[in-house]
DNA sequence: TGGCAGTTGAGACTCAGTGTCAAATACGGC
DNA sequence: GCCGTATTTGACACTGAGTCTCAACTGCCA
């Protein structure tokens, strides 16, 4: 299930950190939050740029860049050394990315945290932080092929 | 620990997939596997220079694109936006990167594929391939810190 | 050894992402 | 509500990673 992130905690996340809550910022949350799946900057400047077509493309990057820093989005590399960006919440970050319809979703969080634990253990190593995204075919895709 | 590729299994592995084993194609191979590290498209071609100045950038970036198709490297995110490559061996494509001194350690394969099958179960998703890389301080760095 | 298909090096090209700066604006203090 | 200011915006120039093209070259198989 895809957990669609509400207007209102928008607004709260986007004030996080002494940030402004500006009118663009929260253009760019909500068009990332309802696009549901993963963009690239560009995509999502040009969905952004048909119904607002004044906003600046360095304004989207900016403001891709610190949803990321402020935990709202996350970043993975698509086919093609293409960044894509997904809306997440605060405690979401590992994601199923299905290749034929770009639709991602979140991975069980208790699914991971036991491998995370056992990796640091294991190699004796102080995990920060990681970037878990599994690649293939979600159910619909797949029954769509046979 | 981190496991060296001879130049013997290099060389055999460059001539997989009817690729023609040319000379520039074992430099970069052989570059990168020495490297240890993690290192841009950009750093290694420095480096290469610097011992074969007439080698081509594309031709560079092109051994690297192959080399991670072929299972002989792995890609992934540095900070900024850039992408660097990592050697590995056949079986081991997740890695430990230390943030510190950019050295990477392969991941013990028996910690990751349990939680691959979980995940796949789970959300009935059809993995695959999967980026897992985790970020960190490896214990050399940590205890340098101290 | 010859032929040819895959590969190389050079360099032009594309385009994602960044830096700069004057104008605009969110927001705390009054 | 209004003001002052520090942040943010939009425009655009710029950078640099990565790609494309193409003639020349070279592994490799017969």
């Amino acid at each position: 299930m895809l957990a669609l992130m509400s207007t209102a905690s928008i607004d709260t996340r986007l004030a996080a950190g002494g940030r402004r809550r500006t009118t663009q910022r929260v253009i760019v949350a909500e068009a990332l939050a309802s696009a549901r799946r993963a963009l690239s900057a560009r995509e999502l400047y040009d969905r952004i740029r048909a119904s607002h077509p004044t906003i600046g493309r360095a304004t989207v990057y900016r403001a891709l860049e610190q949803q990321v820093e402020d935990g709202m989005a996350s970043r993975f590399e698509r086919d093609g050394h293409v960044s894509a960006y997904i809306a997440c919440d605060a405690e979401h970050h590992h994601h199923l990315v299905c290749t034929s319809c770009q639709r991602v979703e979140d991975v069980a969080e208790d699914v991971v945290a036991p491998m995370l634990a056992s990796v640091g253990r294991r190699h004796d190593f102080a995990v920060d932080h990681a970037a878990l995204d599994f690649y293939g075919l979600c159910a619909r895709c797949r029954t769509r092929r046979r």
